[in-house]
Order: C-alpha cells, then sequence, then structure tokens
DNA sequence: GACGTTCATCTAAAAAAATAGTTGTACATC
DNA sequence: GATGTACAACTATTTTTTTAGATGAACGTC
C-alpha cells in the first residue's frame, strides 16, 4: 500500500478516533492552529487516491470514514516497537509493562484464565 | 526536542541497532538503493546539530553514536500504539499478543513471578 | 429568483525534505 | 614530495509535502 506523508496519517488517525466524518469534524480534532479547509480537504483526497479512506454521500456533502482497520494500520508500529525496541520478544515488552506498574498481576491473572478458556 | 525527518529516524534507527558506527556501515545498513555517501552525512550532520546524535574521533574520521536512549525514543510510538489503538489499555495490548500467541502461558507466569519479587 | 453559505475540486505557491556534487584536508603509499 | 583515497563540511538542486486561494455547484432562505 502507498505510503503516508506525515499529515495525511495525522488525518487517518483521527478518522479512527471517530469512525465517520466530515471535513470539519476532522479539522475540529486537530490540535493547535487550524488549517484551512482546503488543506484537509487535500489530504481526503490523497488518503482517497491511495485507497485508505471511502466516503458516502450526505445531501452533497460527503463523510469520510476509514477503509483499513485500525489494527493494520498501527500494525507496523507495534512490528517496529517490538522489534528494535523490545528485540523481537514480546515478553520482553510485557515484561517492561509491568516493571513500570502499567499493569497489574490482576491483569495478567485475567490474561490467563483467557488463555485457559481458548485451550 | 526537534523532531526528526523520516529519513533522519531511519538513520537513527540504524545507529541504536549498530551502537557505534561510520557513516560506511550506516549506509551498508539500508536497505534497498544506496544513497550517495553526502547524503547520508547530511542526514547525521542534521541529527547532530538537533542533538540525537555525538560523535567521536577516529583519526581524521568520526564514529557517530545515539545521545538519547532507544528508551526515549521509542517511547512515542509505545505510548501512541498504547493509546490509539489499545484504548490506552496496557492491558488490551497484552490480550492482543496472548490471542496472537505471541506469548505463552509460561512467559505470563515468569512475567508474574517477577512482579512477585519485587515486591 | 437573487443572495449568502457550505462544500468539493482544481490549481498554484511556499516550505521542507531528500539528494548529491564540490571542495579542501588529512593520511597513506610509492 | 607527487599521487591517490577517504572523508567532513559546505552548497546547490530536485523532489515531495504542505498549504491555501479561486472557482463553481448545490442548497437554503428571504
Amino acid at each position: 500500500m502507498e505510503p503516508l506523508t506525515r499529515k495525511e496519517e495525522e488525518v487517518l488517525r483521527i478518522l479512527f478516533k471517530l469512525e465517520r466524518a466530515f471535513v470539519k469534524d476532522i479539522i475540529a480534532e486537530m490540535p493547535g492552529k487550524k488549517p484551512a479547509y482546503s488543506t484537509v480537504s487535500t489530504f481526503i483526497t490523497n488518503l482517497m487516491k491511495k485507497g485508505y479512506v471511502g466516503h458516502e454521500d450526505f445531501g452533497s456533502t460527503h463523510r469520510y470514514f476509514p477503509l483499513i482497520s485500525k489494527e493494520q494500520f498501527f500494525q507496523k508500529d507495534l512490528k517496529r516497537v517490538v522489534s528494535d525496541f523490545f528485540g523481537d520478544s514480546h515478553k520482553a515488552l510485557v515484561s517492561h509493562f509491568a516493571r513500570n506498574k502499567k499493569l497489574s498481576r490482576e491483569d495478567l491473572e485475567d490474561i490467563l484464565r483467557m488463555i485457559d478458556e481458548q485451550e
């Protein structure tokens, strides 16, 4: 799939968050100084050309939504973090969270139970 | 800290991997069509100006190394994945790994033991 | 049905990023 | 000490990205 520029990515992330949105909704979600309507509109057009975004007609205006899943989109980031930072060890990543108190004993026990049920 | 361009990031990631490297080592690590020496050299210069990279003299040449930790650098990616993809739940991320068989029961049990020892 | 508003689309401009040529110096070799 | 090589530093060019103005259509409203 064609790579995205930074701004295109930013818009797509907002679209994941909003699920479905008009251009003005996207602008509202953008932090700091708001870009011009046509600027954001250009990003959307590019995202559509590249196949990441679709739209549905809503009167004479369009409502946009992502065509790929969050999972697909974040996979490359996740992979990179796991491979480059944690040396390809998922376990190392989980340990990191546990050490930094982002995960409790209870959370992990819940997940173990989930594994058991799966089997 | 000043943001990096895509290529600058790429070079910094290679530098994390190699730990210490000459320009030619970095080029060797770059996939696909190799850029000119001076191109990579420019990226390094930018990384130095922005404070991400340092160098030590080695005869008349330089050996470069990262000035920030991997952890610092990957933190923003990790945060983004956890917040945007897993809705700020570290547990959701770990469950995801478990479901996709990236983590075994044994791994999780090891980590639980680690938590116990910590207390 | 004229007038204002909202929006998509087209086009163009400005800014930033990527790329590499050139130059001068240090060092090795013969 | 002339010649060649390797490299840093500087500069310039090309390409890509970001940005937004202009235009015209659709729609509401008075």
